[in-house]
DNA sequence: TGTGATGAATAAGTCTGACTTTTTGTCCCC
DNA sequence: GGGGACAAAAAGTCAGACTTATTCATCACA
């Protein structure tokens, strides 16, 4: 996605983030910079970069005579974009997923409702589009099809919301999809309730019922969270 | 509070930072790293550190042969803590305040519902003494110690929610608080209406009433808005 | 006139080696 | 056993030389 290893220290960035939020250095691990550099086989300036991009995820505590020492999870920058995304890809996967589905239910309702209220006619032309794109690949294993225009869905929900923390969490949102259609079981075509709960989210943010909006959008992340039997049968 | 600039680099980034956020380098204007390195009176190794920490803020880009560009607001990583503080000191404050507000709002009742659920013994106590605290500060101008109380009122249901992401919302909610004490007008004794609802709350959590717990945090939050004018009356 | 290739200028990127500073641990003496 | 001086270790800092990618301008050619 975004930003792949640009330049040595990004490379280096990409083998040790992901080593680290895998937990393969247990919180309180001591690394040196020096005996890093020798690993990646790049200088210490190279290194050293690198290790100031980890310490200001609050991955690592870089300290005079003890070395650069690994924080526990509880103290990790947990939104960061790069952080959400090693994580995902590593054995941290499930609970990732499970915590980003929770903040999902959380907010996107929330922010269906301000959408509601703030959503210029472009954006809810957006959002038609999108839902019947939703529709249109929702039979015959067009699982690639559909997930575009679900993800598009719901960034344009938050960006809608009008406020900026809300639409940071597209590429969030973004990730979770794409990680129930490519890594989850999802064999089906998609749940045609939830196609229609999109539909008509959008037709509420059109007409700008905020409560009806936000009902629906709930029902949509209550529905996610069930797949992840996060809620009680 | 947590890291004040250690190091030169981090000196460099105590001032950086805030400039940036501030607005004071518009969307697309070129730093380059020679110069800034004068400015501040570092070597090149040490600015580029900074550049660096900056660029995982995804607040400038780096590129050869053009220089450190400033990108636009949107592409900021917003849940930075560290982007969080620069933005609350400087001219951003009003609007970072709102959507963190917002966030809040969104945020806070679905926490409460998990701590219903998840809360342990010991931490429904803490949240008991948290609540009797705010209300034995409640009246006579005891703003600083009201807010104590108040900030470890929240960290604790955000905490005993148990989703991580709920958790480390904790710093900012304490923020919101404190700015809210410190800078807003807030000269007369807490309302106590939100005092009686923070107690509330507190036996819900204790009775592992969930709805209730969301229902009344919601209210909470609710005030939170209307005190800032979200809300329409 | 427009277009594509060539080349020069530029700023970031990288490496190396020497030096400084802080912190920790140890050893010795009282 | 406690406290202070000393030594070692690792990060932090700096300066300078070199490399590489990118952009812009120029020029030749169609």
């Amino acid at each position: 996605m975004s930003t792949p290893g640009r330049g040595l220290h990004g490379h280096v960035l990409e083998t040790l983030g992901p080593a680290i939020t895998a937990g393969e250095y247990p919180p309180g691990s001591v690394l040196r910079t020096d005996e890093l550099a020798q690993r990646f086989d790049v200088s210490r300036s190279v290194m050293r970069e690198a290790v100031r991009v980890l310490e200001s995820m609050h991955l690592v505590e870089s300290r005079r005579r003890v070395g650069v020492t690994v924080r526990a999870k509880s103290e990790w920058n947990v939104y960061d974009p790069q952080v959400i995304r090693w994580r995902l890809a590593g054995a941290d996967r499930p609970q990732q997923l499970r915590s980003l589905t929770v903040l999902r239910s959380a907010i996107e309702p929330a922010a269906a409702a301000l959408a509601a209220k703030h959503a210029t006619a472009e954006q809810c032309a957006e959002l038609t589009e999108c839902a019947l794109g939703m529709v249109a690949h929702s039979r015959g294993h067009q699982l690639e099809g559909y997930l575009v225009h679900d993800i598009a869905f719901h960034r344009v929900i938050l960006n809608a919301s009008g406020n900026e923390m809300f639409a940071r969490l597209g590429d969030v949102v973004a990730e979770v999809l794409a990680g129930r259609t490519h890594h989850e079981v999802m064999f089906e075509d998609p749940d045609p309730a939830a196609v229609t709960l999109h539909v008509q989210v959008a037709e509420a943010v059109r007409a700008g019922d905020a409560a009806r909006a936000e009902h629906l959008t709930r029902e949509i992340t209550v529905g996610a969270l069930q797949e992840l039997d996060i809620l009680a049968p």
